[in-house]
DNA sequence: TATCACTTGAGAGTGACTATCATTAAGGAT
DNA sequence: ATCCTTAATGATAGTCACTCTCAAGTGATA
């Protein structure tokens, strides 16, 4: 993702208003390795701008995205995450316990698909997740703590 | 999965009730290959049995996924799918046009984690996923058909 | 500082579940 | 075959993560 200034200068670019709503936004996700959520990225917001609502929050993230500063993760744990790491391809850990996400910057060189079904299915992108316990779930005994995500996901 | 014959006997042994409505979902989903939704095994079992309530198919899936003979699925396509392929652990292959959701059954030996991340994360399983569009939809032209999920998800 | 299209926030709506609970019925006992 | 107990079901309502709509507010340019 772009630094604020960039990102202001984009924004303008295409006509769109420097709205301090939006900035607010920005500056949240400046850095932000933390895979937030709208609803976690409006708590924090609305610390600094307590008018702020949770509708122009998700629109906001919308806009990044569809702008590609912004990467929607939908990894099962019940709400779509915003990760701003779109420069570098990375791949994620999931935390079956807490919901955590964490990024593994690593080449991890995903296979290919086989030939059989590549006639079958045009491949734009693979994405490797590994899924298990964080190092704070192992060390914080096993089921204690409160569950901050659903466990649909396998 | 099991069969029907191995299911049927598998509840009786732990002193859970035959009822026709189970028997009906389990039936929907032996050699099921087509990851379906909660809500399309719904709309399936009532034409066979048109009492049958969506809390029912809810709680069913939810006593296979927890007996281990369903897996639930959460690829971003805005519902959690299930699984009834639990015997060859195998990846998916979804469709960011229509959301279907394919399986690939290739020992992909996912690549393990660097050694620096080791330590910090338990790794329980790793999945691949294939993001792409399916032969269907590429024939299809792009933008036709009606969508069947979100599309949040990278 | 006036204009006006773009933005915003409030409120209602949707879809996918989840909880509660009175009624129904499976399955062992008689 | 009928009773009885208790698990299972379906109706209803509720929750959560979004999405839509629209009147009111406000950046940006002149
Ligand atoms: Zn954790
Ligand atoms: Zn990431
Ligand atoms: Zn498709
Ligand atoms: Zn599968």
């Amino acid at each position: 993702m772009k630094d604020m200034n960039e990102l202001v200068e984009m924004f303008r670019e295409r006509g769109y208003r420097i709205t301090p709503q939006r900035q607010c936004v920005f500056k949240l996700l400046q850095g932000n390795t933390s895979h937030p959520s709208a609803e976690s990225i409006y708590r924090e917001a609305r610390k600094e701008m307590s008018s702020l609502s949770l509708q122009t929050v998700y629109r906001t993230l919308a806009e990044l995205v569809s702008l590609g500063e912004l990467i929607p993760v939908d990894l099962g744990t019940g709400t779509v995450r915003f990760d701003p790491s779109v420069e570098v391809p990375h791949h994620h850990l999931v935390c079956r316990s807490c919901g955590k996400v964490s990024d593994l910057f690593a080449d991890l060189r995903p296979p290919d698909m086989p030939e059989g079904y590549a006639q079958d299915f045009e491949v734009s992108s693979t994405e490797i997740v590994f899924r298990g316990i964080c190092k704070a779930c192992m060390t914080d005994g096993e089921d204690l703590g409160e569950r901050e995500h659903r466990f649909s996901s396998k």
